[in-house]
DNA sequence: ATATAATCTGTAATTAATACAATTATTAAT
DNA sequence: ATTAATAATTGTATTAATTACAGATTATAT
């Protein structure tokens, strides 16, 4: 996505548009793979010469904050961010360590959600072998 | 539950049952609010006077092995253990922080998997507001 | 009872994430 | 365009959850 376009999101979402922000959006949105800080990290740095490690968590809390990018808890070690928003579930495959996205509605998790409980949002985690393992 | 019962659990699923892992078994089956390690440490070293932070983790890991507990990775800062093995979903409060459970089938989540993808385990969590916390 | 193997303990190390103060960049007003 | 005010970045120091490790202890099987 060019740099005006997420300017113009980030503006439209109350957050200022700093180089690094962009930097790590950018980042997210290209790399659908649900990157740690630390990956984002490394992979920024090597562009970037100078890029704290605290900018990228606060970047990514930022980000968080704006409603632009959503933290993934499928691996206890760390958290993993997802650049898509829009309501999916989690696959992570116990060979490879990949994490996928597959299909799954709000209407669905609502329906799941106990009666008397406000349901704010969701999230399904599921793990097992992705089909490139499967064989 | 009696400590003979749990020796007799422990036996069956191939762990060895030492005083320490017994409490923390204990512990978890009577305390169903999903406790992280440091909470069951700071209650067990209430009544046993020695009793390492290490071995907690150690005992956690051993019944994590055995599939006599499970993880919940409901919160980014740490982990929680659950004794309820069984498929249910997980719903965090966002007022009081409270862990609650509730039924989801595995049928019901094995439908929900991607097609080609092999199904192993799954979890659900949703955040809101709990009864309680309603009003 | 004893030998063997597993477990426990306590300290030290690791690692993800945050706090903080000085510097730098961004925004808005002139 | 300059400049003042505000917010973000940087780098270091710190916190907190978890693991590594080695010596002491406990459990199991002979």
């Amino acid at each position: 996505m060019a740099e005006t376009e997420i300017t113009a999101i980030f503006e439209k979402h109350g957050i200022r548009p700093t180089q690094q922000r962009i930097a790590v959006y950018s980042y997210l949105l290209a790399q659908r793979n649900h990157p740690s800080a630390d990956t984002i990290y490394r992979a920024l740095a090597d562009i970037y010469p100078v890029f704290s490690r605290t900018t990228i968590y606060n970047s990514l809390n930022a980000l968080v904050q704006a409603g632009l990018v959503r933290t993934v808890n499928i691996c206890a070690e760390e958290q993993r961010f997802d650049a898509d928003v829009d309501d999916h579930g989690h696959f992570i495959c116990e060979k490879c360590r990949e994490i996928f996205d597959f299909e799954v509605s709000s209407d669905v998790l609502e329906r799941l959600c106990p009666t008397g409980y406000r349901f704010s949002k969701g999230d399904v985690f599921f793990s097992g072998v992705c089909p490139g393992c499967c064989g």
